[in-house]
RNA sequence: GCGCCCGUAGCUCAGCUGGAUAGAGUACCGCCCUCCGAAGGCGGGGGUCACAGGUUCGAAUCCUGUCGGGCGCGCCA
């Protein structure tokens, strides 16, 4: 529909430029709005104001020349010019009539655009690094990643869903340790855990998994474990360097095949309960990419390569640095230590490269809001590279506040005091979890609030809306208990028996649902289509209250039961992008 | 100290990328079931859009500054 009227307003530019009105190497967006008020009209332009200073007349005067030229439609009643030049566009019933039939014969596919043409665009998210389960702040970072790639492919970009394994790296040598302690422990050696490693039960059951497997084969002392190793930080010592000596120890006494195995084992079941876990939460992903592989692939060792033969390196205090400050980073970064390792910035330079020499039109990363910091240099890199930065989006997401009995939950990694989104999914349930998470803005800190979550009373929005799509499907019910029909056919040809305020509402409503859905796939707000919903459900409760759905006037009852139907339908495809289930009872 | 995000009803939040009289939910008060599910609906009170300037036909929205909250500033990942 705002597409079609779009079309009108451009072929009334067109015509005043050929007149002479207009300059005719004008390029202008036109803008059309929804309006706020239905006094205003359904659709208004501010065309008018924002085009009479090059048309060099005042904005009423352009309006009317505007309104002049437009061509005829049968789907705009009444076009009319108000306030200080706004053109207001009234649709005509049948606009709306069209509407219904339309969501009624597109059912599942309502709402759906190739505006994307096709485009790939990659979604990477989530990729929280293998050292535990999932806990709640990356639930959030999984509904909203999730409905993101949905939203995207509902308007026709051809998406594709990934996860950035950290399989390499310090923190799951770190795992890998841990598991090893836990294993020796089972054996019957007494040792003190170090201050950081890896605490989780999980650690204890992948270490009984080891020992399932070896026995005590793979068993050292413990004094030959803690042999040079220096002091933890609770005996005075430095945590870091404790774990670094106990890291370097493990892999000698394990000989390089073994450890490989501990850190795989590690690795791999962890992996594995992240897999379930987002499964369950419904969020599917195309491609699991293994960090370890760009090592082993050599793309590390080409980006670096890439960036030194272009002069954005240079070497300082031993360490090879990147020039980042070039492309406006606050200071250069490291990408090949003082000890020959490379960073992991260096390997995420390869792992964006790679994104981009797989041909991807655009690519959205998908971040906790923490690591904000990181964007211009990530950025910085891909110019460097002489790729275009600006393909890259990263979608920053604020932490979730968990709130019970009105009080904060606390949580902190460090002493392991987390809720696990598993947890939390057991707690709420799925669906209300997934519709939580995206009910806000992403860049907007959030109040989880688990009680009303749990509630099952329309203080909570996730039942109010599927109370609605229930509730149609109840009346479906009653209609054959009463020995009654619906003729869809019949009620598409009495569609102009709705003449009551609160079916004109709903239609409007439920004419908007596409272009809701456009928006929040451009602008990557899922929430704009949980706020839809919401208004929708609202707009559906009022018109129950107020009306009798089943009525004996065959062409009244079949009418509405086309309006209600399509109701249903656009709550099913909305909450469906959401992830969200629509039960047709509660 | 520097950088990024956020300040809208008592509380939780929208506000369609600058439009017309700032909106929902919740909480509080009052109404509506011989009637398709009251898990619902209707009505009411409640605001200096943090503050001060600026940009223009027009600002909650854009720019600058101040105040307040969060996060980040490693040869960690």
């Amino acid at each position: 529909m705002k597409h079609h009227l779009l079309q009108l307003l451009s072929q009334a530019l067109d015509a005043l430029k050929s007149e002479g009105v207009l300059p005719a190497d004008m390029a202008t967006e036109i803008q059309l709005e929804r309006t706020r008020d239905r006094k205003h009209g359904d659709f208004a332009s501010n065309l008018a104001m924002v085009l009479c200073k090059q048309a060099r007349s005042k904005p009423r005067d352009l309006a009317e020349k505007l309104v002049a030229a437009l061509p005829g439609s049968d789907q705009v009643s009444k076009v009319e010019i108000a306030g200080p030049g706004f053109i207001n566009f009234y649709l005509s019933p049948g606009a709306y009539h069209s509407g219904v039939a339309q969501i009624l014969a597109q059912g599942e596919s309502y709402g759906r655009s190739d505006i994307g043409q096709g485009k790939t665009v990659q979604v990477e998210f989530v990729s929280a690094n293998p050292t535990g389960p999932l806990h709640v702040g990356h639930g959030r970072g999984a509904a909203y990643g999730a409905t993101v790639a949905d939203l995207l492919a509902a308007v026709g970009y051809k998406v594709h869903r990934e996860y950035y394994v950290n399989d390499a790296g310090r923190q799951m040598d770190i795992l890998a340790t841990s598991v090893y302690l836990r294993y020796l422990d089972l054996c019957g050696e007494e040792l003190v855990f170090p201050s950081n490693g890896y605490k989780g039960d999980y650690v204890w059951d992948i270490g009984a998994s080891l020992h399932r497997k070896h026995g005590d084969a793979l068993r050292h002392s413990a004094a030959e474990l803690f042999d040079g190793v220096p002091a933890d930080e609770p005996d005075g010592g430095d945590k870091e360097l404790h774990i670094d000596a106990l890291i370097q120890r493990s892999r000698e006494l394990l000989g390089e095949e073994h450890y490989r195995e501990t850190f795989d084992l590690g690795l791999d079941s962890i992996l594995e309960n992240i897999r379930n876990d987002l499964e369950g939460f419904g969020v599917h992903y195309d491609e699991w990419f293994s960090e370890r592989s760009l090592t082993e692939s050599g793309a590390v060792e080409r980006a670096i390569q890439r960036l030194q033969d272009s002069g954005h390196l240079y070497r300082e205090k031993g360490a090879l640095w990147f020039r980042s400050t070039d492309y406006g980073d606050e200071k250069d970064r490291v990408v090949v230590r003082e000890n020959g390792q490379t960073t992991y910035f260096a390997s995420d330079i390869a792992y964006h490269m790679n994104k981009l020499e797989r041909g991807y039109e655009r690519v959205i990363d998908v971040w906790g809001a923490d690591h904000h910091g990181y964007v211009p240099r990530v950025k910085a890199a891909l110019t460097a590279l002489g790729d275009n930065a600006d393909k890259l989006d990263v979608l920053l997401v604020q932490f979730a506040i968990l709130y019970r009995g009105g009080e904060k939950v606390p949580m902190s990694t460090r002493s392991g005091e987390f809720v696990t989104l598993r947890e939390l999914r057991h707690e709420v349930g799925n669906d209300a979890a997934r519709f939580f998470y995206v009910m806000r803005k992403c860049e907007q800190h959030m109040d989880f609030d688990l009680d009303l979550a749990k509630s099952q009373s329309s203080d909570n929005p996730i039942y109010y809306i599927q109370y609605a799509h229930a509730r149609v499907a109840s009346v479906m019910r009653q209609m054959q208990d009463k020995g009654m029909q619906w003729d869809r056919a019949a009620g598409e040809q009495n569609l102009d028996r709705l003449s009551e305020s609160h079916e004109d509402a709903l239609m409007v409503s439920l004419s908007r649902y596409p272009e809701i859905v456009e928006a929040a796939a451009l602008n990557h707000e899922p929430h704009a289509v949980a706020h839809y919903l919401r208004d929708l459900a609202n707009e559906l409760h009022t018109y129950y209250n107020a009306h009798q759905f089943l009525v004996d006037d065959d062409a009244l009852r079949n009418a509405r039961l086309n309006l209600i139907q399509a109701t249903r339908q656009v709550l099913a495809n909305g909450l469906q992008l959401l992830g969200v289930s629509a039960p047709d009872s509660m």
